[in-house]
DNA sequence: TACTTTTATAAGTGATTACTCACATATGGC
DNA sequence: GCCATATGTGAGTAATCACTTATAAAAGTA
């Protein structure tokens, strides 16, 4: 990877994360990245290319997020750190700019990943199922949707406090 | 509202819901309405008046939908019939396209009409304060955040059943 | 009927899109 | 030094974008 591959992909996440992937051209991207056009296409073939590259990136990132997780045996520890997700992903702007696309493009493209997810939801079903749960795989599957929800307003609502809706969801476990 | 009026509007709806707003362009909305592409701009004035229209026309249908609620004096009431909002959002394709807008929406724009919101959320305060929440204004927030994350799923996950995650959600809350 | 206004179209407009290509410069092995 | 390969540029391309304009058909009014 050459400093200007990194420079092009770090303009094209800047920039998909705010704009939108579809509405940002690869002109801008250049510019921003200081670079001709044509450069973004010898290296990542197309538009598409780009974006894949930076999800293959990302993807490494979601890999060590989830791991601690998925290797926690203590039940609480499990519900305690996925909740506490929320936190973790905000605390550079490049993951959360990083995170915020993620979103982004399974609004603009219609495609949810929930197979990525898959590890994280098991391993909260078991996590809930120890801890006495009567239904375990329904109280996984709605704390996953409650993670949705606070990114959602996270990412979209300007003085959202997450910090403290996650501090009142630990407290509903009493964590 | 001419016949050639409304078939625009309805074309735009379909497919700012399934393709997004700005990867819609007023010639595609034009072909599927059957009309010129002149005439959107003759009625509609530019492509944000359109949307404009839109949102205009299904902000009544909000209203509707918010104002059984707010009306409600039962407490237990309020939440099972806000909870249900997942289920009468989902009933017509219209009304479908018509919700799924207003979220790709938010995400496309990055605006999160929470003003829209604040009457709702009043009232599952007043709600969960007379049901004995101590912390009836962080329950009421949760509860609409749990909303969002389930309209992310039903938008957004193929095989998604909302109606069960609802019947659960209304377990938690004992109605 | 005659005239005005509204509705509608088709063929434009310049700007921007993703992407290509001919060409220049750097880099690394021999 | 010499050549091959990788890296980089800038000026192209056709297609598409939101939007305009000239002109015609239709509808309303007297």
């Amino acid at each position: 990877m050459t400093e200007k591959q990194e420079k092009i992909l770090r303009a094209a996440l800047e920039l998909f994360a705010q704009e939108g992937y579809k509405a940002t051209s690869t002109s801008k991207v250049a510019k921003r990245a200081g670079v001709s056009e044509g450069l973004i296409f010898r290296h990542f073939e197309n538009k598409e290319g780009l974006l894949e590259a930076i999800t293959r990136e990302g993807e490494e990132k979601a890999k060590l997020l989830f791991a601690d997780i998925v290797m926690e045996t203590d039940p609480k520890e499990v519900i305690r750190k996925t909740l506490e997700i929320g936190l973790k992903t905000s605390l550079n702007e490049e993951d959360k700019n990083f995170w915020k696309l993620q979103y982004k493009i399974k609004w603009e493209l219609e495609q949810y990943g929930e197979h990525k997810m898959e590890p994280l939801q098991r391993t909260l079903t078991d996590a809930f199922s120890k801890l006495g749960y009567s239904d375990a795989t329904k109280e996984a599957q709605w704390l996953l949707i409650n993670l949705d929800g606070l990114a959602t307003r996270f990412y979209l609502q300007k003085d959202f406090d997450v910090a403290s809706m996650i501090a009142y969801m630990k407290s509903k476990y009493k964590l």
